[in-house]
DNA sequence: CGCGGTACTTACTTTTTAGTAGGTAGCGCA
DNA sequence: TGCGCTACCTACTAAAAAGTAAGTACCGCG
């Protein structure tokens, strides 16, 4: 194991740790899924969610590289929000870390 | 309204979630893997965390059943850390999420 | 002319997490 | 007698995350 190997480890974990962390990040992921959402829409389906977590989310998730925004110059407004390509491929993965918390599950 | 009282997969979700978020709580676990550990030990694997946080996140996996604590009625004290059964049972799990991490690297 | 719907923004408070810097007690060793 | 080693504990501060409540701007509808 060379210097190299440990520092992209140590990267990859704090990169996976900024993806997944957060009370409600992977719930807004789980409920993009492979579907592009509009705002209000996402607001419905995560009612517990305040409008300024789901915003601040929604724009760390952008950043991230996880989500895609797109705005159309219309009146009404319309926002859309769905998965990049990168982050569709690690859905299935992400939807199988509940796995992890079910082993700890108490009957 | 809380997460806790909705369904099997939310409360599995937020199990994951105490299990994985903290900036050093993966880490530890990493370098606990296989093997029981003293509490020295670790602080010396790990000496970029704070004695304070190491202790702080131990309580935390114990209380989490993820980590056995033995104490060793010796002069000096021993005391070692080590996985449970179940915290084995899902360790090649943790072990792969840098997976996620590693699609969001820049080149 | 106010109401509801669009998608946010802002200011502020509370809660949680992490970091800093010390202290404790028992024992072996020089 | 004081130092280092064991495994912690405590008080305090700083930073990050989350929650609360309100405001913004535009438009169609009645």
């Amino acid at each position: 194991m060379n210097l190299e190997s440990v520092d992209t480890e140590q990267l990859s974990l704090k990169k996976t740790l900024d993806i997944v962390c957060g009370k409600w990040r992977l719930y807004i992921v789980y409920q993009l899924g492979t579907e592009a959402r509009r705002y209000g829409e996402l607001r419905r389906m995560i009612p517990e969610v305040s409008e300024k977590v789901l915003v601040q989310e929604l724009k760390s998730l952008v950043e991230l590289g996880m989500v895609e925004k797109t705005i159309y110059g219309e009146v009404p407004p319309r926002v859309e929000y769905s998965l990049t390509r990168k982050a569709l491929e690690i859905l299935p993965t992400l939807r199988k870390l509940t796995a992890i918390g079910e082993v700890f599950l108490e009957p």
